[in-house]
DNA sequence: GTGAAAGCGCTAACAC
DNA sequence: GTGTTAGCGCTTTCAC
């Protein structure tokens, strides 16, 4: 990799590295540089392989153009799709983002969010683990550029976009209740995060209203180690002990593995016990019988994460906004 | 955000700059500094919550420890793996990562290259585009340390890791055929780059060795742009006036778009028709029927990929290798 | 119309 | 044991 620079450029030319530099920034015109002059750095540019060196010039400038982005994980579709919308929206707005893989974990979440920092990001868009709430409120305090997405603390104000939690639940559980069910399950993490706890509270208002006593051994929360084996106990325990005739999913992952788990028992579904999920997912049409799924809106969760960051990086807008997106029950067979 | 530097720890403590950066780098010891001396910078900089600046340290080390990768679409089961797999791997080596999509854009990959170089990332792993040649070409001669991933070009020796998608194929139709299938489509992109030369070449060879004659109309070659009517085109005329018997889809995307046609023309697989579809899925055991499928190592291909640049950054290894894992056919119902 | 020079924050060779 | 200094490649102010 030749590793040539402004000085390579302005020797070969004949004039001064500022003249190069301007005129490699499109300003040429602007301080008045020759055409004679302007067309030749071009050319000799181009002809050395030039490469603009940006850790120099956002060590000079004070700026990266780049936004740090930590998602939970990179290989779960609900992050990889949210990750790509970022990507784009960002790219739109001429920021490049830096992804990272938390898996969920408190001090692997901070120790990439000061990585970033240090990579000099002029802001963060992250989901946060469970126990993050003291890197946030850190962060809060050293009034670094960050928001939130898919998740967010109780008692403490950021900028936040993620998805109505509580009416996606609500929604999914009073469709089950009016089919007539109400012996009906729930899998949820433990409510640490408002998201969860949303959708926890969604559950419980849909069975009030529909007049179904909330029994407690049908809420089932579980810890973010070993998510499957604790999945596999409790949907079995749902099922044989309690005999469940309903059961909601709130995450993509314990989808996948419930769902399995349904499938390995033999369960039918609808007919034995009806299922709606967290997230939609492209198979989930063709499933035998189809699935029904609460629909995020990740794309748009992540545009509005962008804007929202954008324009606190651009006019240092104060205050904080807390972006809470429809999403949509989407109505098939399992239910 | 406080912007404390080298400089601010030095003046606090009462030592140069030097003797900070040398304890806040661990060699403290190894430059004799006294104990007092780098417990008191310590402290300090942990008060001032100090960040150093990676941008100055690279600009003066020459070293920035990130890797730039490319894949065709971050959204992409397939391409959200391997990039997961790539930032552990790349970790593990000490090795942070940009990722961004291609979609599939030969101007937007060779964009995305320029940049990430600019951004001085040390190497590359990209999946390229139709028509990258030449830019792969123009990172050879500039001797820029790359690996390319999932495809290659024929005529062009470069470090690559992908699958080995002749015998994928190959055992995937000769599953086909051994089943007593011969009127076997397949649907594929043009074959400009070598994955899917090898992906169309192992299922000739397979109904040449069953001595099913090789019936081109069965073979169907779409281009990257509007993939969704394409396939459904070709499916439409493959089932109606092609009578198939047997379908491979050579992507995880053709498979999505292909089972959703078939699915939607009420066609009964295996029944009327077998499906083998490249890439795995989670939920493909759960389907009525489950679908059999070529599962790719993507976890090995992203390490073997990062082994290999490392190996190229850390030994400037001379030569190129090319290689090709094993896929696994995971037999299910759909054939 | 163009150039000189300072400085972003850091490291490392060399000095004392 | 610790400090001085130069310089990585760039932008930008000010000077001519």
């Amino acid at each position: 990799m030749s590793n040539i620079s402004l000085l390579d450029i302005a020797l070969k030319v004949g004039v001064s590295k500022t003249t190069v530099s301007m005129v490699l920034n499109g300003r040429g015109k602007e301080y008045g540089i020759s055409d004679r002059v302007i067309k030749k750095v071009r050319e000799t540019a181009k002809q050395l392989n030039y490469k603009p060196n940006k850790l120099a010039r956002s060590l000079r400038t004070g700026s990266t153009k780049m936004i740090g982005v930590i998602v939970l994980d990179l290989a779960n579709r609900f992050h990889s799709r949210l990750s790509r919308s970022i990507e784009d929206c960002a790219a739109e707005h001429g920021y490049r983002v830096m992804v990272c893989s938390s898996d969920e974990k408190d001090t692997k979440l901070a120790g990439l969010v000061d990585e970033l920092i240090d990579n000099r990001v002029e802001g963060l868009i992250f989901a946060p683990t469970e126990k993050a709430k003291e890197k946030v409120m850190e962060l809060k305090r050293d009034q670094f550029p960050f928001v939130l997405v898919d998740r967010t603390f109780s008692r403490i104000t950021t900028d936040y976009v993620g998805s109505d939690n509580f009416k996606a639940s609500y929604d999914a559980v009073n469709h089950m209740a009016s089919k007539g069910y109400t012996k009906i399950g729930i899998i949820a993490f433990s409510p640490n995060l408002v998201h969860m706890k949303d959708r926890l509270a969604g559950y419980r208002k849909a069975l009030h209203d529909h007049n179904i006593r909330i029994d407690n051994r049908l809420i089932r929360k579980i810890s973010y180690e070993n998510i499957e084996a604790q999945v596999l106990i409790h949907v079995n325990e749902l099922v044989r002990e309690e005999n469940i005739r309903a059961i909601l999913f709130t995450t993509n992952r314990m989808s996948i593995i419930g769902l399995k788990a349904l499938y390995d028992m033999k369960i039918r579904i609808p007919q034995d016990i009806a299922v709606i999920t967290y997230d939609d997912n492209e198979f989930f049409p063709m499933m035998q019988p189809s699935i029904t799924a609460i629909a995020q809106p990740i794309d748009e969760i992540g545009k509005r994460a962008v804007e929202l960051l954008v324009s606190r990086l651009n006019n240092g807008r104060v205050g904080f906004e807390q972006i809470k997106l429809e999403t949509q029950l989407i109505k098939r067979d399992s239910c």
